[in-house]
RNA sequence: GGGGCGGUAGCUCAAUUGGUUAGAGCACCGGACUGUCGAUCCGGAGGUUGCGGGUUCGAUUCCCGUCCGCCUCGCCA
């Protein structure tokens, strides 16, 4: 095989005249008959015309010529010339061809299930993902791939400049209890028992600060055993870090700077200052802790309004335990939602507990239709509130605050979808603050962490919370954490807090979680232990790779950030993954199935 | 575990109210063509309509079950 010399992208009109060795594969034939053939090789970089006719080529090679098809692979040595049929400034090479002398077919292929150079004619992801080394020739996946390389690379650069140390921690690990479930691996050696895989590397992290490294980052593969969704996966990537001595504020710096440097070198995009939300506002305002505040249709609070009339779904709501009523107005609504809509609309948010959604229109007579007449005598005061004008409608949520806001809240995403309300190409980064350090689980009958159980309290809430009787719901459900979350165009990209550096601190939050001191102890001794021999403050955060990769390469899927996923029941289409182990290793590692089929 | 959508040629899709031999584009195979660039033109081959059962004179179409894929609720400290 010739050495080659050139990339498919890089031949252009300064080349002409000289010899050319390039390898790749067949992106399109176009063949003439005996005399005149042409091929687009594609490689990794871009595209080039070959070229073979009889004047320039010899019969042996035109030989090969002729019998090349879709993604054959071939290595050509030829002169690089001015296209003889004028330019095709579709291509970056399209002012050249290279006329070809030499030509090897390095490997035939065989009849493809589908061909990743037409576009037109994409298979679907089932298909794609049986044949993924097809899917990612695609230049599509290419450039994915690519700037997956680029994130992981200014990942690295940054933090290396900003002092961080890459460790790696241990990908077999003790599971922990609450979380997500976990995988699961038996051990050999000692049998019986059994490994976890990382959900994070949370405890190793703060122990590496315990050990002195100031400050600490990984690339590290998480995994929860959890069903996936389009941005979900249960094996994912997470950029984790660290930081020893430094407040909330230091680390949201550095993770905003992180975030800006990252859309600026792989967007071009200059990011404005983060807005800052609290926890308590993104639930009033956007029904949702992870708000996208690219479009407006607020949730407003009502509730003093409607205990005015005689609407029994408002009257039902606010006699329930923090009942409210909430309403979203809809610029233009009143054309622009169709009955068949929000009939639709009741439908979807029943998915989340709620009843339906009550509806009105505002004309320049006032209030009409749905429940008009209901909200009539309030009609003045709700139009103020509002801010409604003519042609505006309004949606209304009543019930308990969870449920309303929830329901509204993802309400108000697919109205925005429905009326094409968010903009394209606009980047809305936030951070959300102050969220409670416990909300209180009816069914478990028990508080739980809203982040995790190693968030620290708001420094000016450690004396409260150390104070709080434990059977207080609402003086426990008031305390605030040390956390933030970074949210772009209303995802969440990254997670993190100040964690507990005092042993009674963390003790504390134990007890209150219902983990008995022996069950803390079984599981995180070595945690509790490391407090105790002089532990700096400190605190980090863990960013989405994948999702931070979705927002850069413009796409809503995480499966096509992901070389190699998994479906939705968590197989990998190409490899067969998950399959049956043998007898013989099952004995070793002490196993036996309990799976009898069906 | 629940809800929804989908599965027809190698791929993307079509097929009237349940009705004759299940079609088209691309790919593939053969042929023609010396300037194409999604080449074009002619011809050919290619089907267990995911699988199993039921209703019917007759099922791609209707019903039940099941498998696979996707979206989603629950779940995801």
């Amino acid at each position: 095989m010739s050495t080659r010399t050139h990339h498919c992208n890089k031949l252009c009109t300064e080349h002409i005249g000289q010899t050319v060795s390039l390898a790749g594969w067949v992106n399109a034939y176009r063949d003439h008959g005996s005399g005149l053939v042409f091929i687009d090789l594609r490689d990794r970089e871009g595209l080039t015309q070959l070229v073979f006719d009889t004047e320039d080529s010899s019969q042996t090679v035109l030989a090969v010529a002729d019998k090349l098809r879709n993604e054959d692979v071939v290595a050509a040595t030829g002169i690089v010339r001015t296209r003889e049929g004028g330019p095709n400034p579709k291509l970056d090479t399209g002012e050249i061809e290279v006329v070809v002398k030499e030509i090897e077919l390095l490997s035939k292929t065989d009849k493809l299930p589908f061909l990743p150079s037409d576009e037109e004619n994409m298979p679907g992801e089932e298909m794609r993902l049986r044949y993924r080394y097809l899917d990612l020739r695609r230049p599509k996946m290419q450039q994915i791939l690519r700037t997956r390389h680029r994130v992981a690379k200014l990942t690295r650069d940054y933090f290396d400049e900003q002092g961080f140390l890459e460790i790696e921690t241990p990908i077999l690990c003790k599971s922990t209890p609450e979380g997500a479930r976990d995988f699961v691996v038996p051990s050999r050696l000692q049998p019986g028992e059994w490994y976890a895989l990382p959900q994070s590397p949370q405890l190793f992290k703060q122990i590496l600060m315990v050990a002195g490294c100031e400050k600490y980052l990984q690339i590290c593969r998480c995994f929860r055993d959890e069903d996936p969704r389009a941005d979900r996966q249960a094996e994912f990537t997470q950029i984790d870090c660290e930081m020893s001595f430094v407040e909330r504020e230091d680390v949201m710096q550095v993770m905003e700077g992180f975030a800006r440097r990252l859309w600026k070198e792989v967007l071009d995009y200059d990011a404005p200052e983060f807005e800052r939300l609290t926890y308590r506002e993104c639930l009033d305002r956007f029904g949702i802790d992870r708000p996208d505040t690219r479009f407006g249709l607020e949730i407003v609070d009502i509730s003093d309004l409607a205990a005015k009339t005689d609407f029994g779904v408002f009257a039902t709501a606010l006699a329930k335990d923090r009942g409210v009523v909430r309403a979203i107005r809809v610029p233009g609504g009143a054309t622009r939602l169709t009955r068949k809509m929000t009939d639709r609309y009741t439908e979807f948010v029943k998915q989340f507990g709620a009843g339906g959604v009550p509806v009105c229109k505002c004309t320049d007579k006032g209030l009409e239709t749905g429940i008009a007449r209901f909200v009539e005598p309030v009609a003045a005061e709700l139009i103020a509130r509002l801010g409604l004008e003519p042609g505006d409608s309004v949606l209304f949520g009543a019930d308990s605050y969870g449920t309303c806001v929830k329901a509204l809240g993802e309400l108000r995403i697919k109205v925005a979808r429905d009326l094409d309300m968010i903009p394209e190409g606009k980047w809305n980064f936030l951070w959300v603050v102050d969220f409670p350090m416990f909300e209180y689980n009816e069914e478990a009958g028990r508080f739980q962490s809203l982040h995790h159980p190693f968030t620290a309290p708001r420094p000016d809430q450690i004396e409260a919370f150390l104070a709080a009787d434990g059977n207080d719901r609402d003086a426990i459900e008031a305390i605030l954490s040390d956390g933030y979350d970074m949210v772009v165009n209303g995802s969440e990209v990254g997670g993190g807090s100040i964690r507990i550096h005092r042993k009674e601190v963390q003790e504390r939050v134990f007890s209150l979680l219902g983990i008995s001191p022996e069950d803390a102890a079984e599981k995180f001794s070595f945690l509790l232990d490391a407090l105790r021999f002089g532990a700096p403050p400190h605190g980090g955060i863990a960013f989405g790779l994948d999702r931070v990769v979705m927002h850069l390469c413009g796409t809503d899927n995480i499966r096509d950030v992901i070389p190699f996923p998994k479906t939705q029941t968590g197989g990998d289409l190409m490899s067969g993954a998950p399959g049956e182990v043998s007898d013989e290793q099952m004995q070793e590692l002490h196993v036996k199935s309990t799976w009898e089929g069906e």
